[in-house]
DNA sequence: GCTGTTTAGTAAAACGTTTTACTAAACCGT
DNA sequence: ACGGTTTAGTAAAACGTTTTACTAAACAGC
């Protein structure tokens, strides 16, 4: 393209110049009009590929989590691309599926592609290789809806810690008093925050602790549902249950249907993330909402503030949004509450 | 990297035959081992900025729905994936919010990178675009979700005239006579085509038609709740609705709990599309299922074999799918049916 | 009118591949 | 032992940019 624009009898650096807005203390007004206008009749636009081979930029950012298809994943990813392509960048997103192999084949994938950054929700398992990533292969890393202790690194998460305490505040100040949590056996950060704040919630009030814990991998399942079963049948006396994720919830209700335990009478119910389900369900069901748009402006905004900043990189970006508790019918009172004034 | 490769004393044509698997007839034996051995030892990965430069070839993908959040395209999305890492590609989503303007930005932006396909899902309008990036700009897409009859493409859809028979004549043997449907003013292929096959279907049955049809972009709001307010009251006679988007029944299902009409007695109801809320609602609602996993394997795989046979290209890839009624509580009939051996 | 500096612009190398056209050596048949 | 063919390999151009280092012309100061 730029030889075809050389028949304006303008060297191609000069082109180049004017492209990239480098131009202006150099070239002269009437030669960049001449350019643009150029440009703009014969819809010149540059080819990125070489521009990456040149630059070693490819103007694009990964996004991996576990699924995308889960509806909060592909939420934030849909807001994240509209900021990212207004600002020259596409997103490319994939699934790790919560596997270690697959999800160091995807980086070396995008590694070779030349990705400027990496957004992720690392699986399981995952803290060396991660470490190793932004240490010794220097790649600029964003990691959401997790941390860890052990090293710094940029991240944008909730704040579960609080979040749980919000929802064992709420079931406490609607009577409840026996209150469950059902969460996964895991290490990720989300999931053991959950817990902690359970736990320090439940003993602030100085309440017992009903707990079950599921494996990752039986949370859709039978073996999943039979676990709740079991837990509903062996702690008749709990009378609210506080799930890790929605789909750990959803797996709960599916029992609550089939064992027809009213909602809220018999169980009050809130969920960790909202879910278009939870607000249709008969009862809706009460979530500790995530705020979706800040987080995913954080995320992409935060990234493209490192990558912009590439020199200093001396500071790290972490971030914590509170969630918010939204009731609904699922956590209605049922006792009387000593008034209140 | 492959200036460090020369460090074997090979030349770089000869690395690149042998990297490409070009080199089975042209190089020894003994050269390719020592080469593939360097290679692995080294980790050598071809930069793929180069390989595109070069070639005209990403190796990549785009994947264009209306919104990449719906779960319907996320689940299509995730499984494509899938394969599409498998053959060395990789797909790029994103969503054109059904938007013309938009989705012509998006279309140049990835031209610009050199996408080797489109999987898109035109939105309202976009006929004479997508004509033109078939016919004069030669870029190869595959239509998916719609098709037009004014020109040739490649597509893969749904069944959709005859998914709408299916529902009406489950309506019809589970005792309903007066059969509504509530669709989207639309001139895309499937919103229409649900359309005809219902009334095609009616007509065979010799019954009234009930038709609602909302505006695209109200559906979600309560502009669509008042518009189904209203057409209920007009309608007390109907006994059974089939909604031609999931969406459409989400906002359906929110004025008759409103409303306390009882399903299915009051009213039976179908939906056209999956969603896990609809087999979780009380009582469950019946979907005309789309056939995800199929879908999606028509999708990427049509799409890499029109890539890989480039040259001829003389015909075109399409395919139209079943889609299934899944019967649930919401049809459940409540008449006496005339017995049934 | 000479030197030094700014202005406006350019030549050419480099990024890392693929691919075409070439060659030197070995082999083969007579 | 000669020309022809195969074998095993290589040199170099090309893909489309960015960027460094350069220059020719104009200007300024004295």
């Amino acid at each position: 393209m730029k030889d075809i624009s050389k028949e304006l009898g303008i060297s191609i650096t000069t082109i180049s110049f004017i492209v990239n807005k480098k131009a202006e203390n150099k070239i002269s007004k009437e030669v960049i009009k001449k350019v643009e206008d150029y440009i703009e009749k014969v819809g010149y636009k540059p080819n990125s590929s070489a521009q990456s081979l040149r630059t070693g930029k490819s103007k694009s950012i990964v996004f991996m989590v576990e699924d995308i298809s889960d509806p909060f994943f592909s939420a934030i990813a849909k807001q994240m691309e509209e900021i990212a392509f207004r600002n020259g960048y596409n997103i490319i997103y994939c699934s790790t599926e919560n596997d270690r192999e697959r999800t160091l084949e995807l980086i070396s994938l995008f590694k070779d592609r030349q990705v400027d950054a990496f957004i992720i929700t690392p699986p399981e398992n995952f803290e060396k290789d991660l470490k190793n990533l932004i240490y010794e292969e220097h790649q600029t890393v964003m990691v959401f809806d997790r941390y860890f202790k052990n090293f710094k690194h940029n991240y944008v998460i909730l704040e579960n810690f609080e979040g749980a305490q919000k929802a064992v505040t709420g079931f406490y100040e609607s009577g409840r008093r026996n209150i469950a949590f059902i969460g996964i056996h895991s290490e990720l950060s989300p999931l053991v925050e959950r817990h902690e704040g359970y736990l320090n919630s439940i003993g602030a009030y100085n309440l017992a602790a009903y707990e079950l814990f599921l494996k990752f991998n039986e949370v859709k399942t039978p073996a999943g549902m039979s676990a709740i079963r079991n837990f509903l049948k062996g702690n008749p006396g709990i009378d609210s249950i506080l799930f890790a994720t929605n789909n750990l919830a959803i797996t709960g209700l599916r029992v609550m249907r089939e064992k027809k335990i009213k909602i809220p009478e018999d169980l009050a119910i809130i969920s960790f993330d909202e879910r278009d389900v939870f607000e249709l369900y008969s009862p809706p069901i009460s979530v500790i909402a995530q705020p979706i748009s800040e987080l995913a402006k954080e995320l992409i905004n935060g990234t493209l503030e490192i990558l912009a900043s590439k020199k200093e990189k001396k500071y790290f970006f972490t971030k914590a949004l509170p969630g918010e508790l939204i009731v609904r019918e699922s956590l209605r009172p049922v006792k009387k509450l000593s008034s209140n004034p």
